[in-house]
DNA sequence: CGGGTCACG
DNA sequence: ACGTACGTGACCCGG
């Protein structure tokens, strides 16, 4: 006989996942009628995978059927105090159905039971008849069902994402059988559905009891055997409510379900109407899928037919002139732009496209002409990569509206995906193809032969452009963005472009000199070590390091990670009292650090032709609107530490005679702060130019006005004002200064009795971000916070500390730009060149002559970027290095 | 390819 | 009861 599967999916939980899943994308999983369709496409996604793997035979999805359940009988607060369901998901669930009925899948609900209890009646209908089952759910409690014929499968983050709980798995992940799932829950009690267990009880000490004891019952047994008198005295107390919780976690397995198994055949996909479904949830995704797979035949194809021109150097004359603009775009299969293979290009508008693998003809006339001319609008992906890739061409590009990539990124942070057909996708278009679909992935990657191949995808990227654009644009407007985007994000492309041309000059002999001095400290260090321990090991790998310390030279266990011993700087320096061997493992570890990452790093960077390093700065990666800078990073090069710092002796300017030239913001973050917060006593502390940090301690230790403030009290303060900065935590500032958690609290309470106003900042951040999703900066830069009404305390907290921090890390990103972009025009007159960014620092290189007049004019376009309620200050420093730009 | 560590603001 | 400071990138190890 055939083998039988019979899948299970629980509908509600499922259909929840997906939800939250694809949050963020609510806004662009609407169909034509305007109803939300995140929740239908994630549990489809979902669905087709399971249908994949598991293959089934026989299938249901079951459905919760109301609110009031032989569970809420039981106890009438049973899943008491939930959050009313959105409504914008509540609607999508009839669709769920509807799509269940398309694909050939019976749905199910039981008045007076939930989803889980008709799954663990059918479960044990299948289990013995000889079926093979697999459950589908989001919820782990369900995994108390499996067994050896049946897997239960828990979507997990995403809804591709999927993990496969055997008994086998429940036991290594969950540290109890399947069995005991009940009696954990019956201890720890359930949040979510809102019943308690025991007390004092959580996790951990449920699987230690449960482990030890075989079950509740089995605890209570031997309740004479538990030394711990706070928890012994909990689990008598509790008795009652560990047994009312167990039962309530407990699958029912003899439901009166009145389906039998043998009824659940599964039909496979109706064409007839999935074909239709699909079109009106406007799934286009999922009908060109089909049409791939050859199954069906109405629906449409999987990418449309699109029509182009190759240029060659005979036509190239024939090119129109494009008054009314075009769409443009380079291909290039490395992401660094500075030095990657110009493979090809596609320009054209209104649906005619013009290709060409011959990027030479950009260099001439007429492609030339037209990209540098201001008056010809060009639509383009990636304005900054363009730009410095043609560039290497000597063609300099100009007249950009629109950067797809800029945009979609200033409307949500997560869409930044380099690749224009995931990007496409993302917001709902389907008619191109990732780079990895038609280059392949890793070492693999390559331009195709075929030239129908790649010019067919260099076409549908020009097009997706064009398509893409009105509704970028329409979507920045709506919400407040276009003078971020125009004024800010677009011309700062640029300023980046020229910043990463122009690079910096770094000096190879200086860092070799570094080099061979640091080579000789590590063999040294390296001997020494191996003395001390006895043997020879590496001491980069923290599990052989984790093995000498701990366990051959029997030092105290401080801290663990999830794989083994700490060996991080603070658990070393605790040792090092007592063993110099953690010593030498710092000193060790510093130097190799400088030694590789740096030293070594850099060396394999520079320019041979320039003597330069050219590093890319992502303009579109961050959450908060910074930038970070990559190829090298040149954002954290050694700055605390002086043996780090003699780095930066090997950063010069490139002409002799020339200084390096350096300003950066003082307390940027805490005057974006004072000025948000509006708080009169930290404005007036910036505005008398008070030291901020001594200010705080004044007033968060209630200092009179004649007492000192020492270098450890102002430490303090510091470091509780960075705690506001990130979204403060008694338990994170506890950490930060070595005080107890309670102290912590105090510390922060009576911050906020002194500054109310900052308070009031952190309560009006975390509100908006529930009430509306998100947060945003001056310049109406977003940041959505999906999780910040998350069940899950941690999600939670996480989201409402970013909701305080990013206004104001990310204002300051915004105020930077702003100053990066009239300081370029401030420039233009002179030899000074802008070089680099870091955060709240720029750096340049200028004649000698010129020092002077940079002395005043960086200060002042930079303090002058923004009009805020307190001064901004800025601070200048220069010299014949970075290092001694100090 | 993920985790640990450490460099920066 | 939960278990955290915010934002990044590069290097090394070991599976």
């Amino acid at each position: 006989m055939a083998e039988k599967r019979l899948l299970l999916i629980d509908g509600n939980s499922v259909t929840f996942k997906a939800f939250f899943a694809l949050y963020t994308a609510l806004g662009k999983f609407t169909n034509s009628e305007g109803l939300h369709t995140n929740a239908i496409y994630g549990f489809n996604t979902m669905l087709e995978t399971m249908l994949k793997v598991v293959q089934p035979t026989h299938a249901l999805v079951a459905f919760d059927a109301g609110k009031t359940t032989f569970r809420t009988k039981m106890y009438d607060n049973y899943k008491g105090g939930r959050a009313k369901t959105a409504p914008e998901l509540s609607e999508q669930f009839p669709y769920v159905k509807e799509l269940l009925a398309a694909r050939g899948i019976q749905t199910y609900e039981l008045a007076n039971y939930e989803a889980d209890d008709i799954i663990g009646t059918l479960a044990k209908q299948a289990e013995e008849q000889g079926f093979t089952t697999t459950i589908v759910t989001g919820d782990r409690d369900l995994t108390q069902l499996a067994d050896d014929h049946t897997t239960v499968s828990i979507s997990k983050k995403g809804v591709s994402e999927i993990e496969h709980y055997t008994p086998a798995y429940v036991k290594e992940k969950m540290g109890v059988t399947p069995a005991q799932i009940i009696d954990i829950k019956g201890l720890q009690g359930d949040n979510s559905d809102n019943y308690p267990g025991v007390t004092g009880v959580g996790p951990k000490r449920a699987v230690e009891l449960v482990s030890t004891y075989g079950s509740i019952d089995g605890i209570y047994d031997h309740l004479a055997d538990i030394t711990a008198k706070k928890l012994k005295e909990h689990l008598i107390a509790d008795h009652d409510q560990a047994l009312l919780a167990k039962q309530l976690a407990t699958i029912k397995r003899d439901a009166p379900v009145e389906k039998t198994v043998s009824e659940l055949v599964y039909k496979g996909d109706d064409y007839d109407q999935l074909v239709p479904f699909y079109q009106k949830m406007n799934f286009n995704q999922f009908l060109s899928k089909m049409s791939i797979d050859g199954e069906a035949p109405t629906a449409t194809p999987g990418l449309e037919e699109v029509t182009y021109t190759v240029l060659t150097a005979d036509n190239v004359t024939e090119l129109p002139s494009f008054t009314d603009g075009c769409e443009f775009y380079l291909e290039m299969l490395d992401d660094n732009y500075h030095t990657a293979e110009l493979a090809g290009f596609v320009i054209g508008h209104n649906d005619q496209w013009w290709v060409s693998r011959d990027t030479a003809l950009l260099q001439q006339a007429p492609l030339k002409g037209l990209l540098e001319n201001a008056d010809i609008a060009k639509q383009v992906f990636d304005a900054k990569r363009t730009f410095v890739a043609l560039q290497r061409l000597a063609v300099t590009l100009t007249g950009v509206d629109c950067d797809l990539l800029l945009g979609s990124y200033l409307l949500n942070t997560y869409d930044n995906s380099n690749d224009l057909g995931r990007l496409a996708m993302e917001h709902g278009y389907h008619q191109v193809a990732t780079d990895e679909d038609v280059y392949g992935k890793g070492a693999k990657a390559a331009i195709p032969d075929d030239d129908d191949v790649f010019f067919s995808h260099l076409a549908r990227k020009a097009r997706a452009i064009e398509q893409l654009r009105p509704q970028i644009f329409k979507d920045l407007a709506d919400n407040e963005q276009t003078d971020l985007y125009r004024d800010i994000e677009l011309p700062m492309a640029f300023v980046l472009a020229r910043m990463e041309v122009a690079g910096i000059t770094v000096e190879a002999s200086e860092l070799e000199a570094m080099g061979s001095k640091f080579t000789e400290q590590l063999a040294e260090i390296e001997q020494t070590i191996y003395n001390e321990a006895g043997e020879e090991f590496n001491i980069g790998s923290p599990k052989q390091l984790g093995h000498i310390l701990f366990e051959k030279m029997g030092l105290p266990v401080i801290k663990k990670t999830k794989t083994g011993y700490s060996t991080a700087v603070g658990v070393l320096e605790k040792l090092a009292a007592e063993a110099p061997i953690a010593e030498n493992i710092l000193k060790y570890r510093k130097i190799a650090k400088i030694q590789s990452t740096y030293v070594e790093g850099l060396l394999k960077v520079i320019h041979p032709d320039d003597q330069k390093v050219h590093t890319r700065y992502l303009q579109t990666l961050t959450q908060t609107g910074r930038l970070s800078s990559v190829d090298p990073n040149l954002q954290n090069i050694p700055v605390r530490n002086e043996e780090g710092r003699a780095i930066r002796k090997a950063f010069v300017p490139s002409h002799p005679d020339w200084e390096i030239f350096s300003s950066d913001y003082s307390q940027i973050e805490l005057r974006v702060l004072a000025h948000m917060s509006h708080d009169k006593q930290m404005q007036e502390a910036f505005r008398e130019g008070q030291d901020i940090h001594a200010a705080t301690a004044r007033r968060i230790f209630k200092m009179g006005p004649d007492e000192e403030v020492t270098p450890n009290i102002r430490r303090q303060a510091k470091a509780v004002n960075f705690g506001i900065v990130y979204g403060i935590s008694d338990f994170g500032l506890s950490q930060n200064i070595g005080i107890s958690r309670k102290q912590a609290k105090a510390f922060i309470d009576t911050y906020f009795e002194e500054y109310p106003g900052v308070k009031a900042y952190t309560e009006r951040m975390v509100q908006q971000a529930h009430e509306l999703g998100y947060v945003e900066t001056i310049a109406h830069r977003r940041r959505y916070l999906p999780d910040i009404n998350s069940r899950n305390f941690n999600q939670r907290s996480f989201a409402e500390r970013t909701a305080m921090n990013t206004p104001i890390q990310g204002s300051a990103a915004d105020i930077i730009k702003i100053a990066m972009i009239r300081m370029e025009q401030a420039l233009k007159d002179m030899q000074a060149t802008m070089l680099l960014q870091v955060h709240d620092e720029l750096i340049f290189e200028a004649p000698a002559s010129e020092i002077d007049t940079l002395a005043k004019l960086v200060p002042s376009v930079m303090d002058s970027a923004i009009e805020l309620e307190i001064p901004l200050k800025v601070e200048s420093h220069y010299g014949p290095t970075w290092y001694d730009a100090k």
